[in-house]
Order: C-alpha cells, then structure tokens, then sequence
DNA sequence: TGAAATGTTGGGGCG
DNA sequence: ACGCCCCAACATTTC
C-alpha cells in the first residue's frame, strides 16, 4: 500500500482528527508545514511562534510514543506538499480545513495540482462545530448577527461525536525532515517569553478542560473577574487545534447543564461566529463590515499607541491588561475589552493598530476571532455593540476587580496605593511617582469620539 | 458583553 | 397637619 500524508495545520492532535485518521489506514507521513510565503500580511506573530515550537515538539514526542515521527518542512505549502506526495509516492493526502482567506485559496490551489498528479485529497472538518456554510438564515445567506446564528446552532442537531486517536498507526520510514530548533521559533536577546505560564500540547489541553469543568457551575459571572481563575484559559489550545471544538461541547454537555455551561458553550459559539465570519468577509482583517466607518477621522499618535502597548497609559486596568498580554502571551476577555475600548474610543486610534499588536502578542491569535472582535469593539463589525457604547475604565476596574488585585499584580507601582484609589490612582493622596499620569483625560477622551462618530454620522 | 444625562418618585426634615 | 423642598434611589433616555 501506498503511503498517506497527514497535513497538519491547526489540528495538532491525535484525537478526534479526522484527517489523521483517514491517512493513518496507509503507512502514514505526518507533516507540518513552517510556511511563511503564504499568509502575505498575517505572517504568524511572535507569541504564535513560540505556542507553535512547543506544541510541534509535544506532537513529535506523542508521535514517537505510537513509533513515528513528525516531519518539519519549510516553505511555501503550494510547493512544499506536492513536492513531498512526489517524493514519497503517496497516493492521499489529508487535511482538516482551515477558513482564512489565504488558506482556502492555497488548499484550493493544491488540491487542484495534487489531483492532477493522480494524488487522492481530502479534506474534512476538524476545528468546528459547523462548517461556514452549514449554518444560514432562512433565506441562504450568512448570518451577521449573533443571536440567531447561535439558536441556528443550537437547533442544527447534535455536534458530532469525537473520535478516539487512531489505535494503530504504521509509519512510512525514511522522510527526511528539517530540525525543529532550527526553525527559530523561539525568541532569543531578549527570551520575552520566560514568564509564558502555558504548557502547549494535547495532553495539557484535556488536563486545562478537565480542571476548568470543576468551575463551569460558577462561570456565568467569575468569567468576567480578571482577579479570578474563572475563565477556561483554553483559546490558544483550540485555536491550534490542541483539542477540538466537540470535545470540549460534549465533554461540557456531559458534565453539566448549568447556566455556566450554557454561558461557556456560547463562548465556543462566538468563535465560530467569528471563523464563519472570516470565511464570508475575507476582507474582515482590513474592511470595516460598516462601509460608513471607512470615513471614520481617526487620530494618529505613535506616542499614545506606543504607551498604549507597553502599559504606560497612566489608567490601571488597561496597563494590568497590557503588561499581562507581554508577560504572558494572553490577556482576560473583559479586559481586552476596557483596553480595547480605550484605544480605539478614548484614544482615537484606528482599531487596525491593536488588531496588529494583538497579532503579534497573543498565543491564541486568530485571525477571525482577532479581526472579528475588533471590529466589534469599533462598533462597525457584526452585531456591534454601538460606537457611542464607550467603557469607563474606571468603572470597568470598580466593578470586576474591586480590591484591585488584578491591577496590583501587572503593576507592582500601585501596590500601596489604597484600594478606593486603585483604579484612580491620580487622585490619591500621594500618587506613586514611578507610575505615568494618565494620557487622555477619560471625560474629555469620551466627549471626542462622541463628536468624532457625530462627524460621520453627519456625512453619511 | 455601557455610561452619562435626564426624569420620576417617595421619604423625611422643616417651617 | 400640611405643604414645600431636598435628594437619594431608581427608571428612562440619550449618546
């Protein structure tokens, strides 16, 4: 028999990965793919780079447990993947799909060349609950707005049962593979990754479900506390496909039936509300959905942006949030939402720049749920929450990290600062002089991007 | 998956 | 006892 190529992307699992267990009835080649020439603009991001190199060398080493080997190629995959069908004589390669525009495009190319090679593809779904276009409005079409989408899920009949990791597995010998070290995924001079508090890898993607279905009865409201453990900490698992969406809904399913759990499955439905949006709007990275904002008069400030990254705007709970995302690779929800918001309505600065730096940053970036979100932020995405709807970062800290303890551990400034004034530390008695003035009065800030949304609102 | 401004109500102090 | 005012507390509207 010939052998069979598994081409992992964004599934890097044995469990529950259709692709792999369609190859794995041939002598069976797994290959990753470090393709760098493809994605044009979203090349992967820093914090990505690292995730990827530990979870590739844990899927190399669960591998070797089942006598095989993962095989690291370099280049473009539109070259790379029919040059390796070639070398080996595989008759099929597999692979679970992937929605970003670049990626459809480039499957799309090679499934076309593969074919002609006389090479069997398939492909199939292993990263959602639904394929994009398996859920539509009454009429055929996409929806944009997340409610009916979700109870057009719910209605859709059960998500598919997970399967097992294949129980046999034959490896073809003899594939020549680049060294993973060698790729320089990890960052060197200085090692900004030392305080990533994360363990890539299948393993410790069950281990993360398993420990967080214990808090799943609380999660409706200790989801929203930067100050608690309550969120799953599962997104960048997911989002490299370290687990799969149906795991986690039926593991939760059969675990509970809590409001929690209802809250937590619609959190997995606004991922996949994002990824189909992506898959329908391949300019969502770049094009507002609300053509309107095109006009929008956005500030430039490097300065401000700059501050704005480092965690350096003077307002506690954005800098927690931001000193949080460079320390650890991941910022809590509710925060990426108050320093987001801040950003882009108080500051004035276009919603592409923290999309870029969340891009960069985060180790669960994605680019549906990243484009998706901010532009939900801006208030011109899909169901948008309204521009006008601005966050008050001081109320934000008041109400969801009230003895500012979140705020105290991103920013060891403020430790002595009172908890009355911790969220406003600019009017304590004695302010730490170690910690910046705020950079936009939050007051003025608000009444600025009202009259820059009035503007347009004029034009339009 | 907001916040601020504005409107309404009702209890209590006080002449 | 009564009317008047003040102002929380809550509700509604507006941005």
């Amino acid at each position: 028999m010939k052998p069979a190529i598994a081409w992992l992307r964004q599934d890097l699992r044995l469990s529950d990965n259709p692709a792999l267990r369609a190859a794995s009835e041939h002598p069976l080649i797994c290959v990753y793919v470090l393709d760098d020439e493809t994605p044009g603009d979203w090349k992967m991001g820093g914090a990505s780079r690292w995730w990827l190199h530990h979870s590739l060398a844990a899927l190399d080493r669960a591998l070797k447990d089942h006598g095989g080997r993962l095989v690291l190629r370099r280049g473009a995959a539109e070259k790379t993947i029919p040059a390796l069908a070639d070398e080996t004589g595989a008759e099929l390669v597999t692979w679970n799909r992937c929605y970003e525009p670049f990626a459809v495009r480039r499957d799309t190319a090679i499934k076309k060349v593969l074919t002609f090679n006389g090479v069997a593809v398939e492909s199939f779904n292993g990263s959602l609950l639904h394929e994009p276009w398996e859920i539509a409005t009454g009429a055929g079409k996409p929806f944009r707005v997340f409610t009916p989408f979700w109870n057009a899920l719910r209605h859709k009949g059960d998500v598919a049962k997970p399967h097992q990791a294949p129980h046999r597995m034959e490896f073809r010998g003899h594939v020549a593979s680049d060294t993973l070290a060698d790729w320089d995924l990890l960052p060197r001079k200085p090692d900004w990754a030392k305080g990533f508090d994360w363990t890539p890898g299948e393993k410790h993607a069950h281990d993360a479900l398993y420990a967080f279905l214990d808090h799943l009865a609380a999660y409706r409201h200790e989801r929203d506390r930067p100050d608690h453990d309550g969120t799953s900490r599962l997104s960048p698992h997911l989002h490299w496909g370290e687990i799969s969406p149906r795991q986690i809904w039926h593991a939760v399913r059969a675990r509970a039936h809590s409001d929690g759990a209802e809250t937590f499955l619609k959190e997995l439905g606004w991922r996949e509300f994002c990824i189909q949006l992506l898959y329908h709007h391949p300019r969502l990275p770049t094009d507002p959905l609300d053509e309107r904002f095109e006009a929008f008069p956005w500030r430039r400030s490097e300065k401000d942006f700059r501050a704005w990254t480092r965690g350096q705007t003077g307002i506690p709970i954005v800098d927690a949030g931001m000193r949080q995302l460079w320390q650890t690779g991941w910022m809590h929800n509710r925060v990426r939402m108050i320093a987001a918001s801040l950003l882009i309505k108080q500051l004035g600065i276009h919603w592409h720049k923290g999309q870029e730096w969340f891009w960069d940053t985060l180790v669960d970036a994605d680019l549906g749920n990243n484009a998706a979100n901010w532009q939900w932020v801006a208030g011109c995405g899909a169901d948008a929450a309204p521009f006008f709807r601005i966050f008050n970062p001081v109320l934000q800290g008041e109400k969801f990290d009230p003895r500012g303890a979140y705020v105290r551990r991103y920013v060891p400034e403020l430790a002595e600062v009172p908890d009355r004034f911790i969220h406003r530390p600019w009017d304590a008695p004695c302010p730490p002089a170690d910690y910046p003035a705020p950079i936009v009065d939050l007051a003025k800030g608000r009444v600025r991007a009202l009259d820059a949304f009035q503007s347009l609102k004029r034009q339009s």
